[in-house]
DNA sequence: GTCTATAGTAAGATAGAC
DNA sequence: GTCTATCTTACTATAGAC
């Protein structure tokens, strides 16, 4: 995931520390990850990762603003599309490419207790979330787009992480994934 | 979902102590869930919760017990079923009125690194999932379809709990969700 | 920026009384 | 079955030297 996503202004120490982070979250859980945990993976003291983050929950929030700030890009993207079948087809490419190349972590991460608060509490994430839906939307909101769109969304990061795909390379996954994405667009 | 959920041998201090904890989990995540958090909902001591289980990871199985009977009794029901579509629907069915009706913890009990770790490794649990696939899977174990039954099952437990379906009733969500479903299971 | 050392707290788990 | 009290361990977080 490191080199696809963005990286704001963050220092390669704290580059490090995200990577770490991001993957012992997705692996055990933010309330199962320590610092200690962290601070072994990247190599260096609990003290070192407090240079960098005051706090636990600053690095939960750091992890999420790199995977905001990538759907926040993807959504702008699309959003310069013409046609609002063509700013959904972009998105759902860009989605699932980002899905199929962090099969280990995106589902998790989304349904983690930690970054739902933020994807539904904080300003910054919820307004991501919102504008990416409503690009998929689009001038239908009616009540099964929503459930439609729901689908869609957690389908494709859950999906990617199910054992039962694990024998499909990258680009079959992609394929499959862009398939059944597009027969639940058709219903919007 | 304590209703809806088989109950085994199990006593009634062992089930309130199930429910509370299975509350916990889905809202603070497992790891970020202590006995004394558990043993406050439940309103006894820590000491009292020890006495039915003796360690936190017993508690997690009993919980992905009571969610592992409930899929094997809809799969079985399902199985009895003559027509591949038919036991598809009644699976279905079945599976969507179980998340609808535990909208607030199924997609995050289902992503938990410490429930999945039960649901792909314990052979209890592995053998119930597979059985629940391969009831949607059919005949045609095509690489398409092990895709679209991952995102079906992922895409049913994480729409149930997105807040974009908070304001749809159970009997809506229920509804779209199984036009969803079905657009998928067309492409099986 | 990184370390060792440590404070302070809360976790999981147990002992033994009632 | 439930309690209080306690043990041990691990956690988050900080202080201060290099």
């Amino acid at each position: 995931m490191a080199q696809s996503l963005p990286s704001k202004d963050l220092t390669s120490s704290q580059l490090r520390i995200l990577d770490a982070a991001r993957n012992l979250f997705s692996e055990h859980g933010v309330g199962s990850t320590s610092l200690q945990m962290i601070a072994d993976a990247v190599g260096v003291s609990k003290a070192a990762i407090y240079h960098q983050y005051k706090a636990k929950e600053d690095i939960v929030y750091a992890v999420g603003e790199q995977i905001n700030m990538a759907l926040a890009i993807m959504t702008s993207i699309a959003l310069q599309e013409a046609t609002l079948a063509k700013r959904r087809e972009v998105l759902l490419n860009q989605i699932i490419n980002l899905a199929v190349e962090n099969r280990t972590i995106a589902g998790r991460l989304q349904q983690d207790p930690h970054f739902l608060k933020l994807f539904r509490e904080e300003p910054p994430f919820v307004d991501v979330m919102a504008k990416l839906e409503n690009t998929f939307i689009g001038n239908s909101p009616k009540p099964a787009s929503r459930a439609v769109v729901a689908m869609l969304i957690t389908g494709i990061a859950g999906a990617v992480m199910h054992p039962i795909c694990d024998d499909l390379d990258n680009h079959a996954l992609r394929l499959h994934l862009t398939k059944a994405a597009n027969a639940l667009i058709k219903l919007l």
